[in-house]
DNA sequence: ATAAACGCCTGGCGGC
DNA sequence: TGCCGCCAGGCGTTTA
């Protein structure tokens, strides 16, 4: 699921439910999720209380009593609420028992998601949240700034976009859109980029996101119920997804190419 | 030094 | 229907 607007969809959606919980004990099913030593995270977490969810690129960040949650949903990962004693669905990797007889359930088909804890007051000195650049909406992300960490870069901007040291939050679906609606191919250098593409980037890029978090985020893949985040942001994407779709400013054929290894729609005759 | 490829995983889809 | 390869909104590590 994760981009920036589903990532912070996800955040509001489980503070209304957390907030002020405690966390009576953890299972872990799949030690790879757990980054570091899985015992000491099992220990570390029981009995802190959830103080507040808020995100860092495409982090979410889970502060409790003394230390801080951190997790990457990465492709499939997915919190579920469920009565304690419940059984155990198939993917259902790593389950928090609440002081409420609730469960948090972290849900994850591909198990590439990630989670880890980490001193409360130093999150942000310490990997991975220091490795992060600029949120999308940071008053530092200038031209300036861009032209400075493209300067070198030779990689195509749709390569760099994705990013997280420059610019933290963006991911495939919404680089394209952006990419769109700045009228810049996908497969250009990014050193290459002009002063009024780097303005149109860095406008889009806010736009889009805000505009995505505002409904609640993407749904491709359709959740089934639950706690699963329905976004409404699907409906209203221009390119990405839309193999011989038609290009809604020049009408012409959107095409799907691979850039970097990703899956890349965008429309040749708008995006030079 | 930089860029591409691989690894981590599972499931859905289209083609044969 | 079954098998096969490809694809998937991410990212760290390895290889060339």
């Amino acid at each position: 699921m994760p981009e920036k607007p589903e990532v912070v969809t996800v955040a509001k959606t489980l503070e209304n439910r957390l907030i002020g919980k405690e966390i009576k004990s953890c299972d872990v099913y799949w030690d790879s999720i757990i980054m570091g030593d899985k015992d000491a995270f099992i220990k570390e977490i029981k009995n802190q209380k959830i103080e507040k969810i808020t995100t860092r690129g495409k982090w979410l960040v889970f502060y409790l009593t003394s230390k801080a949650l951190l997790v990457h949903l990465r492709m499939e990962g997915k919190f579920f609420f469920r009565e304690k004693g419940t059984k155990r669905e198939k993917h259902e990797h790593v389950i928090f028992l609440l002081d409420d007889g609730m469960e948090l359930r972290f849900h994850d088909v591909r198990k590439f998601g990630k989670m880890m804890l980490l001193p409360k007051n130093e999150i942000y000195e310490l990997p991975p949240l220091s490795l992060l650049g600029y949120e999308y909406n940071d008053e530092r992300l200038t031209v300036s700034y861009l032209r400075n960490r493209f300067k070198n870069k030779t990689l195509p901007i749709k390569t760099v976009l994705l990013d997280q040291s420059i610019i933290a939050g963006i991911g495939n679906i919404y680089d394209d859109e952006i990419l769109f609606l700045s009228h810049i191919s996908p497969l250009r250098k990014a050193k290459n980029m002009k002063r009024c593409e780097l303005e149109s980037i860095i406008f889009y890029t806010k736009e889009v996101l805000d505009k995505a978090i505002t409904m609640g985020g993407t749904t491709i893949k359709s959740f089934t119920s639950s706690e699963g985040v329905h976004g409404r942001f699907q409906n209203e994407l221009s390119v990405h997804g839309k193999k011989d779709g038609i290009c809604p400013i020049c009408k012409g054929k959107i095409k799907k190419i691979k850039v970097g290894g990703r899956g890349t729609y965008y429309c040749p005759n708008c995006q030079k």
